[in-house]
Formats: structure tokens, C-alpha cells, sequence
DNA sequence: ATTAATTTTCATTATTTACTGAAAGTTCAA
DNA sequence: TTGAACTTTCAGTAAATAATGAAAATTAAT
């Protein structure tokens, strides 16, 4: 495979990867450009290489700032302005987990604590409704424990650390 | 709160969260009204609570069925089938972590593994490309060993097993 | 075998989500 | 302080996704 065939596969298959986790096509293409970029790109950069309009380039450009995978980068000399995306995946990977620990996974647990406060407990069908409720929010509280140490964890500690024990 | 209501709210905000997951909402809230249904109930049932049609319950119970959540169930002297959900969290969670794995995770290190045939990796920027694209693969693996490792081990042995080592 | 009950399919329709492009807004050099 | 370069917004439109409902297929009781 060509090189340039390669990273074009890399574009595409990235985006339709995100679709599955509910990441928009386009914001996932434009990280996965930025990833292969050896030096920070323009909008219009972007616009040329994935043939897309301005106007989405700029909002998934802002979308993908506001998820801390994107910088905005100052070439001096340039009126332009450049990005660039951070190259570390363990980096990447923490920073998202980092958010969707805050935009989902915090909602969904003030909510089950919301929802244990039923009225009636004794009623018919209660018992049955706070077991899996807090099921749910016992669990959850268990994975954000699990990725609060992946977020503050050094990559290798953290991976080897697990392995280790349970080989 | 009501507990009527309390199942309501479940039932909606099940959905919603669903969605951001890339999870149909219908879905997310057949199983949602599965999961605190104390008996098993027919598609005249979901239709009815959730109120969508006939054929929108029948191809989303099958999904249910094909990522292993949901069961048939035969009531004797009765014509109709009836559905049942898994109510064991930790159970529900890895039957979903298996199958993500299998849809996403394993087809994603197998094009990562094709990308990394380029041609001439002598090439001006495919260093980069290289490192990137191995790095990505590297990370997924250990996803992938360690997700394992979570199928395979019961909830209380995973989960204090990996907060005793981090504390 | 017939037929009534039930499930499944899928063309059509509706809803949701994403994209475009032009206008408005901003920045900065002269 | 003007205007060219560039960025942002957003109403309108397009594309993708999900839902409907009626017809076809299946099942099982008589």
C-alpha cells in the first residue's frame, strides 16, 4: 500500500470508527488528519483535504478544542491561524476518558441517586426497581475509581500494573 | 418521587444516554424497561409503555437478542413469547464490553495492522504516519487484554483487585 | 388442511443529525 | 479608520438514521 493510500484509509476508517461511539464522522476525520500531520494545518488545509466547507470545519475544529484534542497554534509572521493535535495516544486516550467521564458518566450517577428516592419504598415493584438502580450506580461509581487512576496513572504503571496482577 | 414516575424517568434518561453512546434510543429503552420489568412481557407490552409501533419493538428486541441482553421466554399455555433481560449488572456490562470488542475493537487493530504494509517506509513522512498508526495499535491491544481479563473475572475480584494495587 | 394468532419484513415516511455557504463579525496592518 | 484577511454564525438544505404500518411469512390449534 502506498503511503498516501494508507493515510487516506486512516481518514476514513477514523471516522467511520467514531460514528460507532457516537462521535460525529467529520470531527473524528479532522482529529485523525491532525494526528498524521507532521506540522500544524489551516481551516483551509482541512477544508482542501477532506473537501468539506468551511463553516464545518470551523465548528468541528471548535467541538474538538472543547474536548482538549486540538490546539490552536500561533505561526509567527502568519495571519492565519493553525492546529495542531496532540501526537501522545495515551494522552489522547486519558483526555477523553476525562470527558466522558464529566459530560456522561457523572450525569448517569446524579441521576440514579436521584432516582433511589422514591416515594413509597415498601410499594409493589420497588424493591425490585432500587436493586438494579443501585446495581448501576455501584458499578459506575466502580469504573469512574478505575479511571481516575488511568487518568492519573502513567501509561505503562497502569497497564503493566493490571496485567501483572492477574496473569 | 413517585416510583411510576421514577421507571419513567429511567426509561427516558436510559435513552438519551444510549444516543450519546451510539446506541439506538429505542433500544436503549427496551432495555431499560426490560431491566426493571419483574416479570417477562410480550411485544403488545412494549409497545403499549413505550408507545411505538409493532414492527420498531420487533427489530429492536432482535438487536437486543443479537448482543446477547435479552432472552425469549415460553410461557407454557400461552401463544405468545415472552422477554426477559439479564438483571445482573456486572453480567450486562461484560456481555457488552464481549460484544463492542468483537464489532469494533478487533476489526480496528486488524486495519491498523494492514496500514502499517506501506510500501516504502523510506518515504518523507512516514516515520510519523508509522509511529502514530503502531502507537494506536499498541494502546488497543492493551485494551483489549485488559477488557479481557474483565470478561473473564468476577466482579469483586476485578474491581478491588485493581484498586488495591493503585491505592 | 384450514385459519386465526402472532411474528417478521421492508417500502415509505418521519425525525434527527450534519453540512453548506453566504452574511456578519473580528482582527490587524497600513 | 479603512479595508482586506480571516473567523464565526446560523438559516436553509441535504444526508443519515430510525419508525411506521400494512402485507407477507410463520406458527400452531382445531
Amino acid at each position: 500500500m502506498k503511503l498516501e493510500e494508507a493515510k487516506q484509509q486512516f481518514i476514513n476508517s477514523w471516522g467511520a470508527f467514531g460514528t460507532q461511539w457516537g462521535i460525529n464522522r467529520t470531527m473524528a476525520q479532522i482529529h485523525a488528519l491532525l494526528l498524521i500531520s507532521t506540522a500544524p494545518i489551516t481551516q483551509d488545509d482541512i477544508m482542501e483535504q477532506l473537501t468539506i466547507s468551511r463553516g464545518n470545519v470551523n465548528m468541528n475544529i471548535r467541538d474538538l478544542i472543547g474536548w482538549g484534542l486540538v490546539e490552536r497554534v500561533i505561526v509567527s509572521g502568519e495571519r492565519k491561524e493553525y492546529f495542531t493535535a496532540d501526537k501522545n495516544i495515551w494522552k489522547v486516550a486519558t483526555q477523553i476518558i476525562k470527558e466522558r467521564k464529566k459530560r456522561e458518566l457523572d450525569p448517569m450517577l446524579k441521576l440514579l441517586g436521584q432516582l433511589e428516592n422514591i416515594d413509597d419504598k415498601k410499594e409493589e415493584g420497588a424493591k425490585e426497581f432500587l436493586t438494579v438502580v443501585s446495581d448501576i450506580k455501584k458499578l459506575g461509581g466502580q469504573a469512574d475509581s478505575l479511571l481516575d487512576i488511568m487518568i492519573k496513572a502513567e501509561e505503562n504503571k497502569f497497564i503493566s500494573g493490571v496485567l501483572k496482577i492477574f496473569k
